[in-house]
DNA sequence: CTGTTAGCGCCTTCAC
DNA sequence: GTGAAGGCGCTAACAG
């Protein structure tokens, strides 16, 4: 059934197998440019069947001059929150035809240049960020030229986060909702809060930290700086950040931390004390990871689309390029669940 | 700084912009193959930096016949085993100068068929299948061939999990880890089991069955046909199936659910009926998620190496071709935790 | 060590 | 509707 052929067998092969020229066969194989009678493709198409024949979508792209492949930017793709962006952006860039180079910077922001980079080379037709913006403004100018340098090569970028670039962005709404989270916190009838606060230059963590404390303000609840704890925005961050709060005592009923993973690694670490909800302390995440849906008690914290916010990254680089970047607000949604019941079973302080 | 020029940069514009011809402008960029005198290599990258050139790798793979491009097969990237997998082929990938091309299945085996023959198209060299086989013969078959002509362009090709395939393999040892969770389980003194089994077409699960029932065997203790529920190998699986086990009252004192994410959706349909672990109903999972070490009772698993799984995969593709499939084997280690204590704090099918 | 030349596999005007 | 020819950007012999 298979041809033994030995070298791999070329568009060239296909047409002379078929008995026509080199133009016809690309022409049959790729349907849509120019016709071909109906018999001669057909005659193509079996050629290529016989012979196993599969185009090569390099030698197409270089001709073409545009490729079909889409770059995926992630900070770590092992964190939920990624991983989800990038279920949606795959799936999705699939229905498109394209495909998806992934590539992690592992939480190095700088890394996201090399990859940009990487990703021009490739001639990518376009290229999503979904990580945090950070605070380094030269990292920013850098990037922005970049990713310029990427658009000139014919590439539609999109970022998902903050609108720092100007680039397509989907814009997540951290502060808004993250005040809306506070105001509810405080409505349950909590006063005394702790924030673990993730890295201090994560523009996503900054703002929610941001946000958190606008709420607290409108309930004119104060935040203490001292309550404030930085840390890694991954799992042992939030253990660690709030191993500190109980470490120094702090007087509070509530924590907040920045995104889910640290909230759960914040529930160990007050589990280990003995401290977690409910009876202890209360404490609420941010994203709403799927799974991290089952965790006891469960989780308050800020529902976010995470699939979805993927689909859009990828329709909007599919769309036709605009003069003005576009921008896409995506609201995330307080779910208060069991692991912030209100305060005072156990008197604040007393510990 | 910039140049504002139109079209794309090309090699010949460096070569001319350096005063040189396009092979000394090669070959100063691609340092390895023959030498450049100093002075033009540097002038040759002086022009390069100016002009903001950047080398189309599609191109350079045509020329070369061989691409930096590896392909990574997955079942779902939101799933946290395969984003553990991922994130360490992902890691090595880029080690050693690779980029990654990600596809997602969503479970559906025959799109691994279309997958491989992308890759091949992209002239890929190498592809990575990570999810489990199945036991329909005649897609495997058709998997072979695939990926047979995907090694004739050249391609290597490394699977994880079961060697059904004639391709280098890292064999997961599920049923070996899973005999030896049964027999951990019944010397702490269960005797009565469920299984959440997972679908049966999936041979993760089916050895991950066989293995446990084994291992109950070498016990001497049964496993009745109606313990074993099969269904998806997901959270929401797990939850369907445990809330099976409550439905039909079966008589159990310990439940063992093939995989991580489907233990956790079983212990939620557990905890909804009062019947979760100490004093309820034990359960038990596999792989060790990390995402999963925080849950609570903490979960009964065996521990696999996910990372490194990915890591070995890579590395398997990149060793030069043997005659011989290669074959690595990874086994797993039982860690018992609090959500299988001994049984008998509540007397069993005393609900 | 450098430049010239012929490909790599494919697409696409251009005449017929 | 079909084929011949030129070109995409780059590499790799081959001569000098």
């Amino acid at each position: 059934m298979d041809d033994e052929r030995l070298g791999p067998v070329t568009l060239l092969d296909v047409a002379r197998e078929a008995g026509v020229s080199l133009s016809t066969a690309s022409r049959a194989l790729n349907r849509g440019a120019r016709q071909v009678r109906a018999d001669l493709a057909a005659r193509v198409l079996a050629a290529a069947e016989t012979l196993n024949y599969s185009t090569n979508a390099q030698a197409q792209a270089v001709a073409r001059g545009k490729s079909n492949t889409i770059g995926l930017i992630v900070s770590d793709i092992s964190d939920p929150y990624f991983s989800a962006i990038a279920a949606g952006a795959i799936r999705t860039a699939e229905e498109h035809g394209l495909v998806v180079m992934m590539a992690c910077t592992f939480r190095r922001p700088e890394r996201e240049l090399e990859y940009v980079s990487m990703l021009r080379g490739q001639r990518a037709c376009g290229a999503i960020l979904t990580g945090s913006r950070v605070t380094d403004t030269v990292l920013l100018d850098r990037l922005g030229a970049e990713l310029d340098a990427f658009q000139r090569t014919g590439g539609r970028v999109a970022a998902i986060s903050q609108n720092k670039l100007p680039v397509d962005t989907v814009l997540i709404e951290n502060r808004a909702a993250a005040r809306d989270l506070a105001e509810a916190l405080c409505q349950v009838g909590h006063r005394q809060f702790a924030v673990l606060a993730g890295p201090p230059e994560l523009m996503t963590a900054r703002d929610r930290l941001a946000g958190f404390r606008q709420g607290l303000t409108r309930s004119q609840v104060p935040l203490p700086a001292a309550h404030v704890i930085h840390g890694e925005f991954t799992r042992d961050g939030g253990y660690a950040a709030a191993r500190e709060v109980v470490r120094r005592r702090l007087d509070v009923t509530c924590i907040f931390a920045v995104n889910d993973v640290m909230a759960v690694g914040g529930m160990a670490a007050l589990r280990d004390r003995g401290l977690e909800p409910p009876g202890g302390i209360a404490i609420a995440g941010f994203d709403d990871i799927p799974a991290l849906r089952d965790v006891t008690p469960a989780l308050t914290t800020v529902r976010l689309p995470l699939e979805e916010l993927g689909v859009s990254a990828v329709d909007m680089v599919l769309q036709p390029p605009s003069d003005k970047p576009r921008l896409r607000r995506v609201q995330g949604d307080v779910v208060l669940r069991a692991s912030t019941p209100p305060p005072g079973k156990r008197p604040a302080g007393k510990r």
